[in-house]
RNA sequence: CGGGGUGUAGCGCAGUUGGUAGCGCGCAUCGUUCGGGACGAUGAGGUCGACGGUUCAAAUCCGUCAUUCCCGACCA
């Protein structure tokens, strides 16, 4: 991609929100407020946002999730089922003739209304099936950018089991399948599964949180042990039930990127969804929930790995692989003969082909973040010099050379 | 939903005791520049959040509503 021709750019002046993420995402042009908690994205953040999604859908899938696509608008019948229909969350409407529906800010109903129908013997048991679309909440306040908005993106995975034992294996799985999405995005080193609070039927539930200071949630730590736990649910008992003493515990502020929760039966009894077991006895299916916010993931990885020049990307989710700068006019045939022949191997470039100077277009890189930098210039002939974005070290290299670093 | 701040050009901002609006960036044209956000010249671009009130006169004072940011509450 061309520099010159992409939607969207950077800016010079932004303001200087609290939240970094909304900061740096603004003026980079990777998102575009809409309003509060309501984000566009960009050309260069719809690349970030979209690999985030597909590294959730490869792991999903890796675990025998199975990708639908659920319906935004959820009629008001099936939420007076599980008596969800007045929560202050739903952003309700109306049909033009009446009938009433909420933007499905969760959609265990839906799932579950739909597997009732595909539910009729044990051996039609476990499924899991996973869904990654546009959620609606109703935020009283809407904060820290692309953190907590109105409307997000969100991976929300439902599994059915004959029972609690098959759940709490796919669960486990669930877990590991978790771990890999968050190491693969960047953030492996700082995120950590916290006990928190289960509801009505377990005794916790698992978020995994990111540590950082833009974090909403308190949770306490020991690092040893590899144990974190919710501010919200540390009690002695839970103390005691975990091993842990209060007086070795490390005190953090995380950002929830996602939460694993068992359910149990509430919403298979609520949406009447039975199956026959082997001595022809009918059950509810046990259910687990699963949610990862690609959105979310994004600020968070803004939140953790940028610096005082700007973002800084992981590999795997960086808009793109390289960042070609040229300077002077002398170096532009050059850089189109780079540019094309990065194309050709399938190596993801954008080029800043602006006629600019060569600070602009370095500062501009910077705030970018786009893994490696590479820099064609008279200078420099037909060598290139490479420079990745999370360190300062500049080599000179040949073009043959370059595939070690993408 | 309570408390505080904010609203003026595409973006970031200034605008004093009321007298119909400026600066920087960006943008357009030209020239000089050209390895860490260059410089000069010319130019385009705003019913000052909305509505109502006070006044000869309102970006400016008063009221209401909407907006946005932050703190708190909330957060299957």
């Amino acid at each position: 991609m061309k520099y010159s021709q992409l939607f969207g750019r950077t800016r010079k002046s932004q303001k200087q929100y609290e939240s970094k993420n909304q900061t740096l995402l603004q003026q980079a042009g990777f998102v575009d407020q809409v309003s509060a908690g309501v984000y566009a994205f960009l050309p260069l953040g719809l690349r970030v946002l979209n690999k985030i999604s597909n590294i959730v859908r490869e792991e999903m899938n890796a675990i025998g999730g199975q990708e639908v696509l659920l319906s935004a608008l959820v009629p008001q019948e099936l939420w007076e089922k599980t008596n969800r229909w007045n929560l202050d969350v739903a952003f309700k409407t109306e049909l033009n003739n009446g009938g009433k529906f909420a933007l499905g800010w969760s959609h265990e109903e839906v799932i579950s209304t739909i597997a009732q129908q595909y539910i009729q013997s044990y051996k039609d048991l476990p499924f899991a099936p996973y869904q990654i679309q546009t959620k609606f909440r109703n935020e009283a306040r809407a904060k820290s950018g692309i953190m907590r908005g109105r409307e997000f993106l969100m991976k929300d995975m439902y599994s059915f089991h004959v029972d609690q034992t098959d759940l709490d294996a796919f669960y486990e799985r669930a877990k590991d399948a978790y771990f890999r999405v968050f190491s693969r995005v960047g953030l492996g080193d700082r995120t950590f599964v916290t006990f928190a609070s289960g509801g009505v039927f377990a005794k916790f539930s698992h978020e995994f949180q990111t540590l950082s200071d833009a974090g909403e949630d308190t949770i306490y730590l020991q690092r040893d042990k590899n144990i974190a736990i919710n501010k919200e649910v540390l009690t002695d008992e839970v103390l005691a039930e975990l091993g842990v003493r209060r007086d070795e515990l490390e005190e953090v502020k995380a950002i929830e990127v996602g939460n694993i929760f068992k359910l149990g039966s509430r919403f298979s009894e609520g949406l009447d969804v039975k199956f026959l077991d082997e001595k022809g006895a009918q059950q509810f299916p046990v259910m687990g929930c699963y949610g990862i916010g690609p959105s979310r993931v994004m600020g968070t990885v803004v939140e953790c790995l940028s610096d005082e020049k700007g973002m800084v990307w992981p590999k795997e989710i960086a808009p793109y692989a390289v960042h070609l700068i040229d300077i002077g006019e002398g170096a532009r045939g050059q850089a189109e003969f780079v540019y094309e022949s990065l194309k050709k191997r399938g190596v993801e470039v954008l080029w800043d082909d602006r006629d600019l100077r060569a600070g602009e277009k370095f500062a501009d890189a910077d705030l970018i973040g786009i893994p490696l930098r590479v820099v064609v210039s008279e200078r420099n002939g037909k060598m290139l010099e490479v420079k990745e974005r999370s360190e300062g070290e500049v080599r000179v290299i040949e073009l043959e050379a370059l595939s070690a670093f993408v």
